[in-house]
DNA sequence: GGCTGTGAAATGATTCACAGCG
DNA sequence: CGCTGTGAATCATTTCACAGCC
């Protein structure tokens, strides 16, 4: 253990603790929480040893001190807070979820340049104009900035969030930004999902025959 | 070459393909493709060298043949026909943004179970009733089912899509589905990646020091 | 000369297999 | 006995380095 945590560990940690928060018992196995995640067993278990956890062999580890680990190592009792770019359907759904699931990260602000929207109110936030991003960004301390406008406006939009000092973007715009390389972008694109998902399923429908 | 080719690979063919629709010229290097997607030199010349794309030493690709090769290599050529449950907020944003993009994958119908909106249009299409899901998607001969409802909806949107014969599911509901190994599903889900994108936000901050 | 194609090396992730402990 | 923790083995992916061709 106190090894480096490989990424893809990471990425996996998001869905233990999405697992651990449906479990009504006390303890659980790592095959169990494999079976709820999708993942093997080794896997889980070689997962949760990176960062020490220390489960009990022969029974398994406890659910609510797994969790409180899990949210440590992510950085999630820290509270991290986010701000919506783009206030059109795809915002709007992303930040009702957002707002509805959980308090692990926060949407604090919602920003749109239509007019007939700023003033609006979305999941509990007041859509506020986007020539404000950089100020409303510093002041209320936000760390990640989520991308949900038209193609064409995108990089002017990750331009406003890396100078107001995001250290993260999730971008749904079908376009790939270049940006400082301080800043961590994640890409979530529907067309290539898509486009990947078509080559799967031909491939699986050939091997199959 | 003729070796099986990668997923990794085949998951950033989309992408090059993307960026070869957007260059005017009639070649390139591998190295402009690379800096357009944001992968390495070496990186974007293996990947075409798996499927035998030959480009010209010291000149580089042309354009028009390999788009239509990574075309092909992905079975876009074919025409892939998709189905959108779900037409809320979401729903109504990835079929307007989908049919927009591309129609090498079209979305060919789109269901809700909210009468309200049963008889609607979204994106050039009438919003049908779920419980015809079975017969249409088999009716229209439709190889992907994209998931756009609630969580507590998605599993029996799944079951649906399952038994009307779809081979692949991009899920965009918040719960891991549960289905026939022969159905290839991918799922999207913002909150895990909003929790991974915190971690790695805070990693890059305390390397940084 | 410049850029592709590709073996070989390095790195990273997963799976195996089993020792160790409650 | 059952289940965790972990080295070792395997497998996958990326990077290096350079020969080969236009």
């Amino acid at each position: 253990m106190a090894r480096r945590i490989p990424d893809a560990t990471i990425r996996r940690l998001p869905a233990y603790l999405r697992a651990l928060e449906a479990v009504r018992e006390r303890r659980l196995t790592s095959f169990e929480l494999g079976r709820r995640t999708g993942f093997s067993s080794e896997q889980v278990r070689k997962d949760l040893a990176y960062f020490g956890a220390f489960g009990t062999r022969g029974v398994g580890y406890e659910v609510a001190a797994l969790e409180e680990q899990i949210r440590r190592i992510l950085g999630l009792d820290q509270g991290v807070r986010a701000a919506m770019a783009g206030a059109g359907h795809l915002g709007t759904a992303l930040a009702r979820y957002a707002r509805a699931m959980h308090k692990d990260v926060s949407i604090v602000a919602i920003f749109d340049n239509d007019p007939a929207r700023i003033g609006e109110e979305v999941a509990g936030l007041v859509v506020e104009s986007v020539d404000r991003l950089e100020e409303r960004v510093r002041a209320l301390d936000v760390a990640i900035g989520i991308i949900a406008v038209p193609a064409q406006a995108a990089q002017a939009v990750a331009d406003r969030f890396t100078r107001a000092g995001v250290r993260g973007l999730l971008n749904f715009a079908p376009v790939s930004l270049v940006t400082d390389a301080r800043v961590y972008v994640q890409n979530i694109d529907l067309t290539l999902e898509l486009q990947a998902l078509a080559y799967f399923v031909r491939a699986a429908e050939t091997a199959r025959v």
